[in-house]
DNA sequence: AAAACTTCTTGCCATATGACAAGTTTTATT
DNA sequence: AATAAAACTTGTCATATGGCAAGAAGTTTT
């Protein structure tokens, strides 16, 4: 686990948001850039965790498991998003889902207490968080108001125009349990998709 | 709109959370008892509240209008939830939620600003407050899941058990699309379920 | 009390999606 | 390379739910 090793990809995650270079020198040290091997876990559920994480590269998903044992995907993460599970960050309360590299993953991390402390002191760190964390929150109501209002092919149009890469590089099971449907439905989804 | 009237329903919520009378005395004076007619909003997209909600008595709902423009009732809320909306309070940024009263109701309010005062003032009030908040976070995930897990029927008997008298409050077309269906079908699981 | 709405129920039929099971292809293991 | 395991596809059939429209019941307005 190393540390601030060349962030070129935190100044593309600053950048545009009026942080001054300044403001980058206090900011960037609280980052840690750490790793995460295929199938490793981010998180447990019943855990309490303390940081949170951009993903450079690299794809990870959370899912809970349900009364019936049913693995259900809650969300798919690629590139550039932010992982984080409020009720630990907020309320350090114990997370009840899971989350899991799909890929071997490299992340930027960063634990509450500096988050805070950024985020209280640096005007324009709070406004880009802000915007990062409830575009973050947003999409997962939109994702629920999907399973609603759309149908199935149309929540993974969505997908597919969103997070193009997810298709190659996470499993059929997870995208369909995300999507809220069968596995073998999204096979047949697809198929109709493609011609 | 008037202010610490009888609080006995407050007395009610911290009920059992360890908190002594000399906290109580702190504590209650930060809440106002308000009372909202029905079809009233509480707040409306595009707003940002600095306060949230207990609710004495009465039913209200959160709903959202999706791009096609149907509106989907987001969350159902009875006598004992608290009603807050997680991007106003935490993130001051303006919610995409509309929440109405559905009932005329009676609530107790507090301002973010108290909230947090007290939070970090007062342990018993931060642990009573946190499992409060977590559990009503927590649920909104397990309804999620259920759109995705459970059979339309079941969704409708959790919520006849979980909050009977919503039943009676709120109408059939609400419920609905709260359950992700349509009032139609809403109205032949009731059938089915009654004989 | 009548009229105008809104809410709820019911019938008929269409369709999206699930369940199960048998293959096929891809990936991992030895 | 051989084998096992996992991931994906496809077929057949069942079923949950939706769409539409007509009517019934309940509420609000005048």
């Amino acid at each position: 686990m190393e540390t601030n090793t060349t962030p070129h990809f935190l100044y593309k995650v600053f950048a545009n948001s009026g942080i001054t270079q300044a403001e980058l020198d206090v900011i960037l040290p609280k980052y840690n850039q750490i790793t995460f091997e295929k199938n490793e876990y981010l998180l447990k559920e019943g855990q309490v965790e303390k940081k949170y994480w951009f993903i450079q590269t690299g794809f990870l998903r959370s899912y809970i498991v349900d009364t019936e044992g049913n693995d259900i995907t809650f969300n798919l993460y690629a590139e550039g998003d932010v992982v984080i599970d409020y009720p630990s960050i907020f309320f350090f309360a114990p997370t009840r889902e899971n989350i899991q590299a799909l890929t071997d993953t490299v992340c930027w991390e960063i634990d509450v207490d500096s988050f805070q402390e950024l985020f209280s002191t640096v005007p324009n760190y709070r406004e880009q968080q802000k915007g990062l964390l409830v575009g973050s929150y947003f999409a997962l109501k939109e994702h629920s108001i999907s399973l609603i209002a759309d149908q199935a092919k149309d929540r993974y149009l969505k997908l597919l125009k969103d997070k193009p890469h997810i298709i190659q590089n996470v499993s059929l099971k997870h995208i369909a349990t995300y999507l809220g449907i069968t596995d073998t439905s999204l096979s047949r989804i697809r198929k109709e998709i493609m011609q």
